[in-house]
Order: structure tokens, then sequence, then C-alpha cells
DNA sequence: CGCGAATTTGAGCCGAATCAAGCGTTGTGG
DNA sequence: CCACAACGCTTGATTCGGCTCAAATTCGCG
């Protein structure tokens, strides 16, 4: 069912973001009538991406901020030799973008794991949005602190923690944004590649292949092509926040 | 001469923007007079610390974001375990605590490494004057772009680098900074102890200590305690944005 | 000068990368 | 509808880089 495709003919959606399901992450509290309609009318709807769409690609000229309305993208960089690292994975609600302001140009590209949909802020009439809605400041800073705490998270995660810690990492982070939007935490299919897991948890494929196997062998997860189940929570969380010198890790080990 | 000490009477200064050195990268471009006016009276320039003292401490409640004017600080947190993580290291002109806008607390430790002085930006103050000085905000999102620019390179350093490119990482991107800020690139001291460059960089204290006679012995630095001389600028840089599958890495293993 | 902390050095081991097949799934064309 | 090709994923065997543990050395400071 990839076949969104090119028939869809409106090519900018004019979008109400009052009724968007995503306001309560989208919008920052408390806004008047008035104040959403000016924000309605500076943030487009675009016609969503199949599968390897670009929301935009690193290096391109910076002119908007994006918002995923649904689906799920891949943000990644590509260096001088060609090596790809992924820097994260976006789901709706979220914000694309940010770190273009300062340099004039996207530093990361952002693709479309699946058919997704977005919103595009003109950056230029954010700015003066900004100075006429109050709170919608303190909104957007927090969405950048949002991300500069996730992305310590990780450094942490890869500078510090053992294989199928980082692996369970990443499973209850991504639990958790799910039930955050509504959907099931102990479910859900990824959208991504094993490889794409793997190189944003700094491993190879075939090391995260085997750590899935160690956590389905030790009844934390169950695993259907993209499909995971997590067996139990508790256990995962508690692999997830660890040391070496915490005994249940030997527990698991032995 | 950490004597800064307990006789410096003056507890708060007013801080004078204008005449400040630093003002090219704290300030946007193109304020008037009265903008620099309205922002040097929120802007208050606290008593410097001396090494070890905290400007503010993972979990305190969030009210202003800072600074630093001279000096060195290091951003860490430390987790349920104890376990300490070295998120970064910030030089004059550097903006602390933008992670904590969104939680209402500050989620790292920012510390003094050196006598360091720092100015203080009530937050609440602060966002009011958004509203009236065009320009402020982009300058402030631009500096949290930077913050995850930097986080995506480390990311990707400690994920995908050898020991020695993750250390030729350090120093030329410390080079790079220390340069725009008017020092020498190409010697300098190290605030930071070998500890914490380790910790920040993804590894033990001993393999970094390896790491730097390594390329002692291939001549691209010198070494003398905390002091750093450059010795082979291009090289370094080579190493630093180098993958396996170039050449010249062969040659200086080799 | 002498103590404690930081750093360096050494030896041995282990976890994860690499290299190389094998397997399963998906998509395509006959 | 089935055969086949292509790709993504898993599994196995081997190697090696960096960690661990332990000790020596140097540095900073009273």
């Amino acid at each position: 069912m990839t076949k969104v495709s090119s028939d869809f003919k409106v090519s900018v959606l004019q979008t109400s973001c009052r009724n968007c399901s995503l306001s309560s992450l989208c919008l920052p509290k408390d806004l008047v009538s008035t104040e959403i309609k000016e924000l309605e009318s500076i943030v487009s709807q675009l016609p969503p991406l199949n599968k390897h769409g670009h929301i935009f690609s690193q290096g391109e000229n910076f002119s908007s901020l994006y918002v995923v309305r649904s689906g799920c993208v891949k943000k990644y960089q590509v260096d001088a030799e060609g090596n790809e690292q992924v820097n994260g994975f976006s789901l709706p609600g979220e914000l694309l973008g940010i770190d273009a302001i300062g340099t004039g140009r996207y530093m990361s590209s952002a693709e479309a794991l699946d058919t997704t949909s977005y919103c595009q802020l003109k950056y230029s009439k954010f700015e003066e949005l900004c100075e006429k809605i109050p709170g919608l400041i303190k909104h957007i800073l927090k969405m950048a602190g949002q991300e500069l705490v996730a992305e310590h998270d990780i450094h942490k995660a890869i500078s510090q923690k053992s294989i199928d810690e980082r692996v369970a990492v990443f499973f209850t982070s991504l639990s958790t944004r799910l039930r955050i939007l509504g959907y099931s935490g102990s479910e859900f299919n990824l959208p991504m590649s094993r490889h794409d897991i793997a190189n944003f948890l700094g491993m190879q494929p075939e090391t995260f292949s085997r750590s899935l196997k160690k956590l389905i062998t030790d009844n934390l997860i169950d695993v259907n092509l993209k499909n995971i189940r997590i067996k139990d929570q508790d256990n995962l969380r508690l692999l997830a926040g660890h040391c070496e010198t915490c005994p249940s890790n030997k527990v698991m080990n032995g």
C-alpha cells in the first residue's frame, strides 16, 4: 500500500491546527482563537511522502521548519567518504530543521521511512509570529531542548552501555514515545531497517541481530520481522538504565 | 592563582554588553543602541567561580540561561547508579541551560574547570525581550542549533570512529573553537582532566593516554602535561575526518 | 619533602567488528 | 501462479581493538 501516489492533486493543503490530533504537541498551551488562526496561516500541509521521499536533504538552503504529522522520518548525515550516520528517527509531533537555522543550510537529510505526512512552517513568517504570540518562543525552545536531551541520552548510551543495554534503551525509548502518541507501547512495528537502527546505536547490523536474539532468549521481547512485542517492560527498562556493577545483569548473562 | 576568592565583594555586576569582547558571539548582529540597552538590563554578570564551582547543578529549578565569559565549563550528568557522563565543554561565548527550558529543571550540571566568569540571563525577562528585539529569537535558535550540530558530531565520532580518530576530532575541534575566540589554535592548555576528555569521547582514561602517545609518535602533536601543541594540522584533520577505507590511515598505522 | 591524586604503562582477556555463508522475504516477470 | 532475482537479515568463525586489572610513575599541593 505504498500508493498515495502521483494522482494526489492538491499540492498544498491549508492546515487546521485546531482539529489536528497533534495540537497538544505542536502548539503552546493557552492559545486564544485568533492566535491559532495566525499560526494556521503560516502552516502548510504538504502532500504526503512515500517511503524514501525526502522532506529536505543535507546541504539544501534552509527556509522552513517541518513537523511530522504521521509516519516516521529518518534523520541522517553522509560525510565526505560516503559514510552514513543516522542521527535519529522522528515521530508525529516532532520538529525537523532546527539545526539549520544557524547555518542557513540543512545539516542533515530527513527521509520518510513510510508514507509520511508533514507540515511546513516558513521560517521567516514563523519568526514574525514569535514576536506576536507569547509562548511560541518557549515552545520552540522546549522542542529544541528535548532534542538536546535525546542527543545526550544516545551519547551516553553509546559511550557507556553494552550492546544489549543500548538495544534496550532504543526499545524502551521508542515504546514511551509511541505511548505518548496514543499507540501501544508494548507492541509495535519498526518502520526502520535493522541497518538503520544499528547505525543509530553505534553498532554493526550483525551485532544488533545477535542482541535481538539475546533479548528474545531472555524473555524480554518477542520479534517477528518488523513487529516487536515487549514481554517484560520492567526488566527491559532495568537493562536500559543499567551499569555493570548492578547484580541483575550478571543474572541475565549467566 | 585560584584566588579570586571570598573577598570579592560585588555580588552582581551590571554588564556592559557593548564593550564585551564576546558581543559578536552573544549578540545578534545589527542591534540598535536602545536594544542593546534593553538586553544589558536583563543580563547580570555574577562573581567569577573558582575551579569546581557550579553555575548550576542537575535537578535544580530552571530560572536562567547563562553565557560563559571566560574560563571553561564542563557539562555533565550523573545517573541513578552514579555514573558520570560528560556532555561537553563550554568555552567563552557559549550558552548554557537551553535543555532546561522544556523540563523546568537543569538536566545537567555546569562546573567551572578553571576560574570562570559568566553572565546570567533571567529567562522570564529574556522571553519578553524576544518579543521586542527582532533577531534575538533567531540568535538563540542559532545557538541551540550549533549545540545540536556538535552533538551529532560527537555521536558520529563515538559511533564510527576509532580511538585515535576520536582524539584527533577532539583536538581539531577544540583548536578551531579557540582560534575563533582569538586564541592560538596550534598551542593551548587543556583545562579539563584526561579522565573527563576520555569520558566525553567514550573511552577509558588508559586508552586516551595510549592514543596521546600514538599521536606524539606519529608527529601529529606534542604534549607536555596540560599543554598541547599541534605539529601537523593537516594530517591531524585528515585523521579526524577519517574512515578505514582511506589509504593514509594504513600508512600511519604501518 | 611527602602524601594523595592523576596519569601512564604493562599484561591478558573479552566483546564486538569483520568476513563469509546461508536463509528468508519481497518484488518482478514470465 | 510460480520461478527467480535481489535484498535484508541472520548465523557462524575468526580476528583484533579497546577494556580491565594491576602496578609504576609523575604531578600537584600542603
